[in-house]
DNA sequence: CGTACTTTTGAATCGCATCAAATCTGGTGG
DNA sequence: CCACCAGATTTGATGCGATTCAAAAGTACG
């Protein structure tokens, strides 16, 4: 129950107190962290692994919402009655868990603490913007580029948990991608390495 | 300056010294209430009318990363250094301002008010999933279904500036709009009815 | 080694964007 | 009141790009 190490992230935001409240676990493949219609009970932070939030539409097509490489899961649960989708763990990591509860009494309480999970929520805000612009363009090469290009780290995108993953979270067929990705390659704007994608366009990073 | 009438959600959320802050004004279609780069120094709220944040991309096209008809517009933005999008009015209407330093100020000291702000970006957390969820679905039939439940009132979709506004928040063309509106109508699944789009199908509001 | 999964490429098909053009609408000024 | 214009709405025709179905090659793991 007492971690042995927390995410930095979350050392940074949560308040010390709260600290011993907080669960580690290594989870493996497949995982379910908890289902859509559930009740909250805990958030979850992402230390290690990946979790997609996913819905399952009517007719049973998987739906992924986000892909967490790190961070919170579940944050906007605060004080809903029931969680509104599910979060998978698609690779083995490690994930940490803290009840809502004490969460909730933690923020009612400690000022610092309720700027600082105001500042997590608002950049949460600005990234699923950005998320749902991707979506918006036209065509499988203007998505990938904004993927890399948003979400990378000068350009540069790790992709733990294969290519398959990244189309649904692009919303297109992995066929598509691995096409794109092709031709990108052939066209010299993006390298492969390992586990990353990076941009080659233009001589290392813009902006 | 005293805003005469303060649009009820933003009372109910701000604190009672907060509004005499508040700048109410009527603004007309076309307006732009910042643009993206610059230096946040107002919050805005729309009253009515409505406002269209989008980002300009590197080819000049413009993407439309929300609408809102009632609701904080930059609420993201309390402590970044820029605005991440442009703000344009689509409609004549009513917008509230309030200066980012008082809100700040108001965040750091009124406990209850903090808690308010953050069901309010949970919510939009959760607003803008179900958003990215719908611009995942393949096909404008699901994307248009898809919207008039989650953004409906019991089924029923207010389209205040128009469908081709509405196209572009769907990111689809305005024809397929109206093509896939025209099939839907033919099929009596959605009916319109003057500024409004209603699901007609199995009876009225499931869920 | 065999099984399961990912990656890759091919071919056929379909939906939507795009270009084009006609009709309808509200608003303006003569 | 009508002529006229700008924008929204509607329908048609065409082409491209992505999905889909199919199948082969590569890779990880027990």
């Amino acid at each position: 129950m007492a971690p042995h190490f927390l995410p930095e992230l979350m050392q940074a935001l949560l308040p010390i107190a709260l600290q011993p409240s907080v669960g580690l676990m290594q989870v493996e493949k497949g995982t379910v962290l908890f289902r859509q219609q559930q009740k909250p009970r805990q958030i979850f932070f992402v230390n290690h692994g990946e979790v997609v939030l996913q819905r399952t539409g009517a007719q049973g097509t998987a739906v992924v919402l986000q892909r967490i490489r790190q961070g919170f899961v579940a944050e906007a649960s605060l004080s809903t009655e029931a969680y509104h989708c599910d979060a998978v763990m698609t690779v083995p990591g490690e994930v940490a868990s803290l009840p809502i509860s004490t969460l909730k009494n933690a923020l009612e309480t400690d000022m610092d603490f309720a700027g600082r999970w105001i500042s997590m929520l608002s950049s949460e805000v600005r990234r699923l913007r950005a998320q749902c612009e991707r979506m918006s363009l036209r065509g499988v090469r203007e998505r990938l580029l904004h993927l890399i290009e948003t979400e990378g780290t000068n350009g540069r995108l790790r992709v733990a948990s294969g290519l398959k993953s990244l189309a649904t979270e692009l919303a297109i067929s992995h066929e598509a991608l691995y096409r794109i990705l092709a031709t990108l390659e052939k066209e010299g704007r993006v390298r492969r390495e390992d586990g990353a994608l990076l941009l080659v366009g233009s001589g290392g990073e813009p902006r």
